[in-house]
RNA sequence: GCGCCUGUAGCUCAGUUGGAUAGAGCAUCGGCCUCCGAAGCCGAGGGUCGGAGGUUCGAAUCCUCUCAGGCGCACCA
């Protein structure tokens, strides 16, 4: 409806001016009484015409030609103009989004445009945590947003392979492989000393026996180390499946040094006048473009730091032609933003082309105490541990009924307590239960009638009730289309804003119309014609809320 | 010291990019299953939007200052 009157709005002529379609702001109106849809357009309009804004709102709502769909259209408060659609209209709203489905619901904003959405790329060194549970939901959820929006959307996972931490795990691991072997060896300083680093000493003396028992670590280091990460990995990967997170690409480090992309980038860079020696040192000039201060790629002892292969990597990201990228970073990473920035800028690419995502940081309590969540202390909580106890879907939705840069705390006690009455299940069970009064209008309508039941004897959960008659909904159900109608305004606009969030909160909004209808309203009754109705209410419900449960990852189960 | 993020109901958090009278879930209290699913419904209480100025038709939202918490400020990854 808002496509509608976004159109309907641009026809108007002001002064022989033609407002373009993209500065019409249409809203929903927060509380009833202020219309159906409102647009403070004549308010803006007022200041450029220099006239009284009650006065423009006049003549747009004068200058609109096609009045037949509004039932009403008011000018209030300083200038507002409100919408009040006919019944009528609503109605064959609903039959449009019965008949069209996902179409109805979502608009072609993205037009084609590729974007990748890199993001968890946790280091292969350890479980997941809870943070790296927060940027995995959120940049699944992002990727099926922006998909719905229209975007070809490529999800990217990269692999610190080739760093230190690789190589402080492949240490730990040999420390404890050597004890094992009944070696006495030191554990070195800052290793990794979960649980984990032990069973991997373990699974490495199974496979290879005391081969490694009398070696240095120097000669055998790349076989333990590959032998470690790729575990490591392959662990994470499993994770991610079962949190239903998956991956179109896993970019891994080494390769960017193995197929001289990280040379490559610096040459480039070098082309291109950024790059300079001094004190011994290859530095990269971010300050270029607003840095704090230059940094440097190679180091005087002649390593590359961290930050060369990323160079390379974003550059890699760049040549495979996207319009847009989004990395998703954990919050502490927040410093990096202006140098990958510059980055950007200084391979020639508009400074918004990569766009971070900041997610902060997950901080766990148990039963109101904070956990340390430290991996050299060996003790932390999994995003494992929080799936088995409270399930993939639970978990995702807490991370979605957040914006990704409030500071989130979570009480594992509590998230376990709450686990059967969270709000997850409030959402899911409404679609659930409109799948019951689909199962139960099916065995009405298989019933002998006596009359004249006007019942689709067809499976009615697999056919859209398009024939129904609008005028038989009463106030609430008529509140009911409407909040329908404004799904596709708002998965816009959370597509927009890269905000799956707000699909979050609207689901819960309109299972929180559903439930109390639902008590109030019985839906399959004696009356045929009644019963057509409120089953094509009850099926639009459900078409948004399967749509938007999709979005976000969790399931719509048919039954709980 | 500098930078980024966050301060909204007892708790956890939303607030449509500056819109109209600030919302939800938990928690607390009181009710509802012969009736399409009680993982549900109905009702009650609860607020100086951290604080102070400013910008304008209009501010929880933008600017300045300030207080509190978190996180960063490497030739570590």
């Amino acid at each position: 409806m808002e496509r509608i009157l976004r159109e309907i709005l641009s026809k108007t002529r002001i002064n022989d001016q033609q407002p373009s379609t993209d500065s019409i702001e249409i809203e929903i109106p927060k509380g009833e009484g202020h219309g159906d849809l409102s647009t403070p357009m004549a308010m803006g309009l007022a200041r450029q015409l220099k006239k009284p804004p009650k006065k423009t709102a006049e003549d747009i709502v004068n200058a609109i030609e096609n009045k037949e769909i509004f039932d009403k259209i008011e000018i209030a408060g300083p200038g507002f103009i409100n919408f009040v659609f006919t019944r009528a209209f609503l109605c064959s709203e609903i039959k449009s989004l019965l008949k069209e489905r996902e179409a109805f619901l979502t608009e072609d904003i993205g037009k084609g445009k590729r974007i990748q959405i890199e993001f968890v790329s946790a280091n292969p060194t350890g479980p997941m945590h809870l943070g790296h549970g927060r940027g995995a939901a959120l940049g699944a959820a992002l990727s099926n947003l922006l998909t719905e929006a229209g975007y070809k959307v490529e999800k990217e996972f990269y692999i610190n392979d080739a760093g230190g931490q690789v190589r402080q795990l492949g240490l730990s691991v040999f420390a404890k492989y050597k004890q094992l072997c009944g070696v006495d060896y030191p554990f070195p300083e800052g290793g990794y000393r979960g649980d984990y680093v032990e069973d991997l000493a373990r699974e490495l003396k199974d496979k290879y026996g005391d081969e490694f028992a009398r070696k240095d670590f120097d000669e055998v280091s790349q076989t333990i180390i590959d032998f470690s990460y790729l575990k490591m990995l392959a662990a994470l990967r499993k994770d991610l499946e079962d949190f239903g997170v998956f991956f179109d690409s896993w970019q891994s480090e080494r390769e960017l040094y193995a197929q001289g992309e990280v040379v490559k980038a610096i040459d480039d860079l070098r082309e291109r006048g950024y790059i300079y020696e001094e004190d011994g040192a290859t530095w990269f000039r971010s300050t270029a473009f607003g840095d704090d201060k230059d940094r440097v790629i190679v180091k005087k002892d002649g390593e590359y730091t961290y930050f060369a292969p990323d160079i390379a990597y974003h550059r890699k990201k760049i040549e495979k032609g996207f319009d847009e990228l989004i990395d998703i970073w954990g919050a502490d990473h927040h410093g990096y933003i202006p140098r990958m920035q510059a980055v950007i800028q200084a391979l020639g690419c508009p400074r918004d082309s990569l766009r971070v995502l900041l997610v902060q940081m997950v901080s766990l309590l148990k039963g109101g105490r904070p956990v340390q969540m430290s991996k050299r202390a060996g003790e932390f909580i999994t995003l494992r541990e929080v799936m088995d106890d409270i399930g993939a879907d639970t978990t995702k939705f807490l991370f979605l009924t957040r914006r990704p840069d409030s500071h989130l705390e979570v009480d594992i006690e509590v998230a376990k307590a709450q686990s059967s009455e969270n709000p997850v299940y409030y959402v899911q069970y409404a679609h659930a239960r409109i799948n019951s009064i689909f199962e139960k209008a099916g065995q009405e309508a298989e019933k002998p009638q006596d009359s004249n039941s006007k019942l689709n004897p067809l499976p009615v959960t697999r056919y859209p009730l398009l024939d129904f008659n609008g005028e038989l909904f009463n106030e609430e159900e008529m509140r009911i289309v409407k909040k329908l109608l404004y799904y596709p305004m708002l998965l816009k606009s959370a597509a927009l804003a890269h905000e799956p969030h707000r699909i979050t909160f609207y689901l819960q909004e309109l299972a929180g119309m559903f439930h109390p209808y639902y008590h109030k309203y019985k839906v399959v009754t004696e009356d045929a014609e009644l019963s057509r109705a409120r089953l094509a209410l009850c099926s639009a419900v459900q078409v948004v809320l399967r749509h938007g449960l999709k979005i976000l990852g969790v399931e719509a189960p048919e039954r709980m």
